[in-house]
DNA sequence: TATGAATGAGGGTTCATTCAT
DNA sequence: GATGAATGAACCCTCATTCAT
């Protein structure tokens, strides 16, 4: 992407890095897509190479070994994981986080690389290190929320926040997995309703959507 | 080896079912072992024998491949899953949830087999549906609690409980992960109070409480 | 072979061990004939292992890699890289000699390494390490003979015995290569009248023979 | 690159051919180079091309493959495996000899394949043959100054010329590899020293040095 | 029954060579 | 001509599994 700005401006648009650029593209989401299906450890480069149609070698010409693959994917997909920010100042906050949960679990189920990804955190202390900076990433945002929340009273007082944004995170992370797809609609609002209900006292949560009611 | 030392003047000793009994318990604890530390598909067979003590030939006369130990092992432990019947009539819902919780929480880590897991599940539907059925029993035991307490009125009344089940299922099974062995004891605490302001109204929460003040 | 010194006076004679043995002297013996054959980079593991009649993956139990079956090889074979002590005290030394240069050249051709070494040498520091003590033993094995002839006025007493020694060192092992098999006989001759026309002067050399023939 | 740079500003310059010609032997200077630092099996196309500052591609333009540059490099370079050619009328043959030793070897160091070669003698009877004829005129060039000093009476008579020839023809191309930098001058008398008693009978060498000190 | 050497398919990776641009 | 991305055969090596002892 970064490449492409390059080129803005230029003319013939040199047609080579395109390419590339694409073949890189092919191999990344192909590596995806096996990733997905089969797992990191099953999915073998030829796989990948074959699957983006090129050969064996041209996967090493992009990256250097499948390892550095599925680095270069999470980057590329890193920002899917960060959560939008929450608003906990909507007026009827259980529908807003409803539909905040709603947007963000797509993404997550779009990227979907949960599955491959907790086996290789034993062996590989550099791809820890990514993820976890993406969790932080992902715990900072919600924490913050939390906080000008809390500045404004509107949140139980007594709240350890970094357990709250936590909860809330891992809720979100692991939550829906198992749920059939018919059913999602009703659970984000259930889950909305426990999050609303571990943060806001009862008394603000009627009067928030209240004023809701009222427009 | 040390199992043949102590052959050494015993003579009969243990009949021949006992003794492959322990060898294949020596082996099922010696998968397990490894697999923690290392993952499932970067232990070999051999590591697994060499490591139980046996030849790897014997590995295969107990088991038919590294992947039916991994089914022989969960079967073994899949008990350690269910967390302990929460009773959530006691007087003191946190106190004594949070220590439901820790003493949950330190079963599951013992097995911690969750980092091996995920990868597998992708293609292994036999084992998918094995921990689907765990899965659901913990599930099944969260919710009986929760209706009981339900049908006490002593709970929110418009709670979706298989949600709200879920939601503890979740907590519990991902949440203590990154938390750092001298903070857990207060987390404990910290979820115990999320979960109790997910379930019980302010008002029970804290009738239930003085109660206990009162004793 | 100390192995089977060890075995001696064992009853069973465990054949585990020696067809274990066995094996891995069928895998020198192939590298050996492949390397001699095709050159060192040319030979595969593979081949090798076919060669000796194993599966590939038989020749990574005995060696960890090709470069450690050439070491293997080399530390086998080093004796046979030693030439005869030269004995420069007999009636006649160009005969004696002759015979002696025979021998060790027979023994060299039977090694016939030196084609597959020079292009390992540049990019393998312990292979050259390795070489390079089993020359200098070479080297000291011919030198010290020198000497004691010299010690008693043989030889030419301006002469640098270390230039002579790897002078008729480099004779000797690169000597023979090209000359066809039925001429050798006759240039052992020759080789041992110049070597010997290089050491001694030639009133001693007359000398000497003359005994030989007063024999 | 630098070539390029030289084109800056000249518009017609060299012919085409000229820098066809240029490019080939850029090639074949880098093939030289990285032959001799890392081997040949060790060195790679694109390495050379790299080296030689074109593409790959360009490399197959000049050169059907990594095998016909080596032929190239030897064709060209092949004159400096011819020694000079030795004179054995000189006043002093010594040092004549040591003079012309130290000349030559010094051609054969920067020829410096001698390493590169031999593995490859074996897999490759076209550059076997080249080889051997290539020695062998050295050696005809060697024999017939042996002849001529035959003629003329000056040497043993009773000598194979033939295995001297080959004796001394070793000795050169084999002998100095090992021996440091600051010892090579006194190394070369020795060896030129050896040579000439292997040659002249100790009459005719003392005469002809008489000569050169009457001078 | 226990052993552990043997097997060989298959994985990751390299590199000589081709060919579209 | 020149380029260098693409190709894919072939290499080295591992390891789940078998089988003679």
């Amino acid at each position: 992407m970064s490449d492409d700005e390059k080129l803005v401006g230029e003319y013939p648009l040199l047609p080579k890095q395109e390419r590339a650029q694409a073949k890189r593209n092919a191999l990344i989401d192909s590596g995806y897509a096996l990733f997905q299906e089969k797992g990191y450890e099953q999915t073998t480069a030829k796989e990948i190479a074959a699957h983006a149609g090129v050969a064996t070698g041209t996967f090493y010409r992009y990256f250097s070994d499948k390892r550095q693959l599925l680095m270069s994917l999470l980057e590329d997909k890193i920002e899917t994981f960060l959560p939008p920010e929450i608003s906990w100042f909507s007026n009827n906050p259980v529908a807003t986080l409803a539909s905040s949960l709603e947007i963000h679990y797509n993404r997550i189920q779009e990227l979907g690389l949960r599955h491959v990804l907790p086996e290789l955190l034993s062996k590989d202390s550099e791809l820890e290190a990514f993820l976890e900076t993406a969790r932080n990433r992902i715990h900072a945002r919600i924490l913050s929320g939390l906080k000008q929340a809390g500045e404004k009273g509107l949140i139980w007082d007594d709240l350890d926040l970094d357990t709250v944004a936590w909860a809330i995170m891992v809720i979100v992370e692991y939550g829906l997995d198992k749920t059939s797809q018919s059913e999602k609609k009703d659970r984000y609002q259930d889950i909305a309703k426990l999050i609303c209900r571990m943060v806001f006292p009862p008394s603000i949560l009627e009067q928030l959507s209240k004023n809701d009611v009222d427009n």
